[in-house]
DNA sequence: AAATAAATTTAGACAAATCTAAAAATATTT
DNA sequence: AAATATTTTTAGATTTGTCTAAATTTATTT
């Protein structure tokens, strides 16, 4: 079964979303989408004759088993693309996305197998997201976000949430990259914002909306 | 400007087909693109507003400035895809082409610059053909079909024009490669066939039909 | 449980790229 | 130069993904 660069999208947006919420309404997907509720029924009716999603009228949708394999190997293929334009083309992290959305759609199987092997079967994307292995297979890894740190740990930024350029400017200030081992010093109540260490930086305090986006492992 | 995969596949077309004759119809064009006539006679009109061809019912049409210059840029993107697949992921020829022909399409020009010095700037492709470079630039190299060597003279393998599979095939068999250097033996004006010796294997003979296809610099 | 609000779907339309069938222009033959 | 053949274009239809506006269903208030 074959599918236009549209439904494969589509696809995408609707395992995104199904991942941090246990529904997922029309009105949802079409501001995801940026399209409107209409499109989106339209387009539910045709994944739903390719067997992608469950779906009834007025009763809400879910993608099924193979399309849960589609949206895994199409996030597999854009995760791969942005890990080529990072590694081997020198990209930044929030120049890579845009681009990784056109070559995700690229068809042969076989070139993504040689594109994972060629990097070396990376395990995460420049973001720290895991990359789903030709199985469709993520491997997961515990995360916290810096706020939930405890203090005086250690830790070691595994990824980012907030991927845009003003994020990516901010951590390069704050010298953090993905790998980034620090310590969490203290944490102020008033504001929530923690105060962090990374061996040879003076100490410095970063906001609670900051360190809400970035996960670490401890 | 920007065009769509569709309007970028006839730009290309219309390229190729103005390299071998000076006037190319629509009939052949719909060939080419495997289309009807009516098909392309509208695509003609819209590429006539977008100011890609020089275009007036019943009198033909050939590419703009603009439209050349299109052209080699989208050539270009096709040929260091195709020489990223082969020389990074160790495809053959004869399985570059399809990808390239989907890789060509993707929109960032940043990308194509970094993939270009990623590669170390290539001259030519996998098939021998000439890659245009960020200016659209061609270097263009005298070639001698096989058949038009001298008797005698050493010849270097620089491109082949049918790059088919059994193409393929039939120069390994041969141990003919793009750099392989040849001496050709004789030419048997019977039938056109030529026999050639490559270093340090027995001298084979050629024949016409294959021999025609392949191209030597001297 | 009505009334109202919100979400979703249907109906009908549009642009892009294609098609078939028919008409128009050009080219070739007699 | 007529007649015929070929090429090209027009006219009208189709598919995909989208839209707006109206209708329908479900959810929330009063």
């Amino acid at each position: 079964m074959t599918h236009t660069s549209t439904e494969e999208n589509y696809i995408k947006a609707i395992y995104h979303l199904q991942l941090s919420r246990d529904s997922v309404s029309t009105n949802l997907l079409s501001a995801e989408m940026n399209t409107k509720p209409a499109s989106v029924t339209d387009m539910l009716k045709k994944l739903r004759t390719k067997r992608i999603v469950h779906y009834q009228r007025y009763k809400g949708f879910s993608l099924t088993e193979a399309g849960n394999r589609k949206a895994l190997s199409i996030i597999r293929k854009h995760r791969l693309w942005e890990y080529f334009l990072s590694s081997k083309l020198g990209f930044e992290w929030d120049e890579v996305h845009s681009m990784a959305e056109e070559l995700e759609h690229i068809s042969s199987d076989e070139l993504i197998t040689r594109l994972d092997n060629f990097l070396g079967n990376p395990a995460f994307d420049p973001h720290g997201d895991p990359i789903p292995d030709h199985r469709g297979k993520i491997r997961v890894i515990k995360q916290v976000s810096l706020t939930e740190v405890p203090v005086k740990k250690t830790a070691t930024v595994s990824s980012v949430k907030n991927q845009s350029p003003e994020m990516l400017e901010l951590l390069n200030h704050f010298h953090i990259a993905l790998g980034t081992k620090l310590k969490l010093n203290r944490r102020f109540e008033f504001d929530g914002s923690v105060e962090i260490k990374i061996d040879k930086y003076p100490a410095t305090i970063i906001s609670e909306q900051v360190a809400l986006n970035i996960n670490c492992t401890l």
